[in-house]
DNA sequence: AGATATTTTTAGGTTCGTCTAAAAATTGTC
DNA sequence: GACAATTTTTAGACGAACCTAAAAATATCT
C-alpha cells in the first residue's frame, strides 16, 4: 500500500494539530484551515485515510492518527527536518529560505536515502529552527522550553527555538541580531505590556514586544 | 503557468528519445514504450503539451519540441543527474543505485536550490555513468565518444560513459572491474562474434561480449 | 428547552492522468 | 492501386484531489 504526497500532507497536518492543541483529536476545520483546503474537500481525504487505516475517524467527532499514520506522519517530519540540516549546514541556505524547499524535499521516498542523508550531515538532534529530528525509530524528544514570555522574573536564558516559523518573523530575529544558541539576559519585564528589555550575547540593551517574545522558546541558563 | 511532474516526465521522454533516434519527430508509440503508457494516453498528453506550447504537435505526423520545451527537458536532465552526482560522491551511493532516486529529485522545483547544489558539488561536467551535466544556461557538450564496438583496431582507449544504464549492466561493470576513467587496452578483436580481449587498467586480459563493447563508450587515449 | 449559529457531511461538478475499445489515418505489400 | 497491417486518435470511463451549494448534525445562547 502506497501512500501518496497528499496523503502525507494531511497525516503531517493532523500530527501538528493534535500537538499544538494538545487534544488527541483533530477537527475537519483545523485541517482545512492549516491545508488551505475547504471542508468538504478535507472530509473526503478522512474517509480515504481512514480507509487506509491510517487515522481513526467518527463522523463528526474529529480524528486521531493510527499507529501507522503516526509513523508515517513522523518520518514525514524527520525528513523535512534533516533536508532543512542539508540545506543550511551544507548549502549555505539561510534560516528563513528553507521551509518552502524541505516541503518539497520531504516526501522524496528512500528509506536509504534518510539513512545516509542522515549520516552525512552527522546524525543531527535539532533543526535550523531548533526544533528536535525524529531519529530513525521515530523517537522525538519533546522540547521542554517555554517562550520567553512565561519566564516572569529576569534572568539568563538560552535561546533553543521558535514558535513561529513565518518567514517575516525569522528575518526580524536576524535583524535583531538573535540566533539559536545566544544568551538571553532579561534585564526589565515592563509591566504595562509585558515587553522585555534584554541584552543578547553581552551586547547593548534592546527591547522584545511580548509579541516577538511569546515567539522565542528558551531554556533557563545554567 | 506551472508544468507539472508529468508533463516534466513527457518532455524529458521526448528529449531523450529525439536524441536517441537522431529524428527530429517523435512518435507517439515511441514515448508510450517509453513511458510504459498506453498510446491513447500518451496522444492526450500531446494535446495538453502542444496547448501549453511545450511541444508542435500535428496529429499523426509526430511530436517536436519547442524552445520553451527543450529548455524545460534540459532543465530536468541538469537536475537529475546534479542528483546523482550529489548521492555518488557525497552520501557514498553506487552508481546502479541512484537512478530512481533521482527520478523523484528532478522534480524538486527551486532555481537557488539548484545553483547551490552545483556549487556544493563544484560544478561537475558529468554524471557518475560518464552523462554530460547541461550548464545553467542549458547548454550541453554532445558527447563524441563511440561505442567501444565501433573501433574496428586494436588500441588503447580510456572508459568515459555507459550507453546502457540497467542496474544489471552497471553490476557487471563494477564486478569486472571496470570504472569510468579505467584504460582499456584492447589486445584482440574476435572476427567470429566481434567479441574483445581486453585489459583494463593493465591488469589480468578478460574478454568482452559484443553486447558489452556495445555500450561501453570510449575515448581514444592520447 | 427552543431557536440560532457553527461545524461537518453529502451531493454533484471539474481537472489531471490514466485506462479499454473502437474508429480513423497512415504505411506496407502484392 | 487496392487490401492488410500498423499506428494513432477518438470516445467513454475511472480514481484522486480539489471545488461550491445545500443538508444534516452538533454546539451555543437566552
Ligand atoms: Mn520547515
Ligand atoms: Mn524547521
Ligand atoms: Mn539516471
Ligand atoms: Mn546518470
Amino acid at each position: 500500500m502506497t501512500i501518496s504526497l497528499t496523503e502525507e500532507n494531511y497525516l503531517k497536518a493532523i500530527y501538528t494539530l493534535s500537538h499544538l492543541f494538545e487534544e488527541s483529536e483533530v477537527s475537519t476545520n483545523q485541517i482545512s484551515d492549516h491545508l488551505k483546503n475547504k471542508a468538504a474537500t478535507v472530509t473526503d481525504m478522512l474517509k480515504r485515510l481512514a480507509e487506509k487505516k491510517l487515522i481513526n475517524y467518527i463522523p463528526y467527532q474529529g480524528v486521531k492518527l493510527t499507529e501507522k499514520g503516526k509513523r508515517t506522519a513522523i518520518k514525514v517530519i524527520r525528513k523535512h527536518r534533516l533536508w532543512e540540516v542539508f540545506l543550511v549546514d551544507k548549502l549555505k541556505f539561510k534560516w528563513d529560505e528553507v521551509h518552502e524547499i524541505a516541503e518539497q524535499l520531504e516526501h522524496i521516498n528512500s528509506d536509504e536515502l534518510i539513512q545516509r542523508l542522515d549520516e552525512f550531515l552527522g546524525k543531527p538532534k535539532f533543526d535550523p529552527h531548533g526544533d528536535p529530528i525524529p531519529d530513525a525509530n521515530g523517537q522525538l524528544n519533546s522540547v521542554k522550553a517555554l517562550p520567553l514570555n512565561q519566564h516572569k522574573a529576569k534572568g539568563t536564558f538560552i535561546f533553543v527555538g521558535v514558535n513561529e516559523h513565518s518567514k517575516a518573523f525569522l528575518q526580524h530575529l536576524t535583524s535583531i541580531g538573535l540566533k539559536i544558541g545566544d544568551a538571553i539576559k532579561v534585564e526589565e519585564i515592563n509591566e504595562f505590556d509585558n515587553s522585555f528589555k534584554v541584552k543578547i550575547n553581552k551586547n547593548n540593551s534592546q527591547f522584545f514586544s511580548n509579541k516577538v517574545a511569546s515567539n522565542i522558546l528558551v531554556e533557563i541558563k545554567k
